[in-house]
DNA sequence: AAGCCGGGGCC
DNA sequence: GGCCCAGGCTT
């Protein structure tokens, strides 16, 4: 093999590379999709126990498919990113309707699937089917900025594009599952974003990061961007019985589909909403938090309406319901709505 | 090309 | 508090 590149990293794989990954036993095509999805943006070691219990509840593509929406994003709830789970969903159902209830084994097919890039379709057809197809994710564009010294944002387009050749020039025609899984976990676990440790690493010798001592610049970050900070009051209505008020939220927007707190901008607006939805006579203001997302920091100001009386016709609208401390477990919630309920239920 | 989409871990 | 992480979709 002419490929230095590739059988040095297999060596180095062959000693250190992670075999024990839930998702590579059995290594086929439905977890390894799954495990890519939750891994978007989403760090290994916060994965693997969603992913056990997903693929606990739901083991097979068709199960999948066949779930509904509320169980699916009641398994994701936490991990974020919503839409990747409804995605996955919708694709699974795609795949029940149009390939026979398997995820395709063309590129093309994979990437028509929501949800689905070039660098997941990649490791889908590498890990589970010995295809030899490129990835380029997170880790990849690590080791191969620095490797071949690439500066630049590597999100910038014309950066990304030089990547997806070297990626595709280095894949191997053998063993293209381990090879894949390699360089990810070079990434991972030596070339990683700070201190990385190149004398473990096998690439090291004709790396130009390491060469010209480059590897704290590279990968190039893209300018910082400040972000917003916008606020709600978060209406925290409950009966007699100890049961909450939840409200599914919209298609658009954060927390899509999530079952969360009804919302207002001021508390003049909560009172207001609060009386649409119970009789209630006072009011508790709980202690305000700060929920920050990636793009902007959300002031939650949580108003506690305890003993409510539910009005007559709220059981008919099905974007609402009064919930027991139980019935959040099915539910998917976002993590402050989640963590700010179990606090409500411990201290009052 | 830029914006949108969560949450957790780490320093 | 800033930054990063097995990205992809929409505008």
């Amino acid at each position: 093999m002419s490929n230095t590149f590739a059988r040095r990293l297999l060596r180095w794989f062959d000693q250190h590379g992670r075999t024990d990954l839930p998702w590579q036993h059995p290594r086929e095509a439905y977890r390894v999709w799954l495990s890519e999805v939750m891994l978007q943006q989403t760090q290994v070691a916060t994965v693997v126990a969603y992913f056990e219990r997903f693929v606990g509840a739901l083991p097979t593509l068709r199960d999948l498919a066949a779930a509904d929406e509320d169980t699916v994003l009641a398994l994701w709830s936490g991990l974020g990113y919503y839409r990747r789970a409804r995605f996955l969903h919708r694709a699974a159902q795609l795949c029940v309707a149009q390939h026979e209830g398997e995820l395709p084994r063309e590129l093309a097919a994979l990437i028509a699937l929501p949800g689905i890039g070039r660098s997941t379709a990649g490791a889908i057809l590498a890990q589970a089917h010995g295809l030899r197809f490129p990835i380029l994710d997170g880790n990849v564009k690590r080791v191969l900025t620095r490797y071949h010294g690439i500066h630049g944002d590597p999100g910038q387009a014309a950066v990304e594009k030089q990547l997806w050749l070297h990626a595709e020039a280095h894949t191997p025609s053998a063993r293209v599952a381990d090879y894949t899984q390699a360089i990810m976990d070079l990434g991972a676990t030596v070339c990683v974003r700070s201190s990385p440790r190149c004398e473990a690493c096998p690439l090291a010798a004709d790396c130009v990061a390491r060469r010209d001592d480059l590897t704290a610049q590279l990968p190039g970050r893209k300018a910082t961007k400040k972000i917003p900070t916008r606020a709600t009051v978060m209406l925290v209505l409950r009966d007699s019985h100890r049961r909450v008020l939840l409200e599914r939220r919209g298609p658009q927007g954060v927390w899509s589909g999530l079952w969360s707190l009804p919302e207002a901008t001021d508390p003049d607006g909560a009172w207001r909403l609060a009386q649409q939805h119970a009789r209630i006579d006072d009011a508790q203001t709980l202690p305000p938090f700060t929920h920050v997302f990636s793009h902007y920091r959300l002031n939650i100001e949580p108003l506690l309406f305890d003993r409510a009386t539910a009005q007559h016709g709220i059981a008919d609208n099905p974007q609402l319901r009064w919930c027991s401390a139980d019935e959040l477990n099915a539910l998917g919630l976002p993590a402050p709505v989640r963590t700010l309920l179990l606090q409500i239920n411990d201290t009052h």
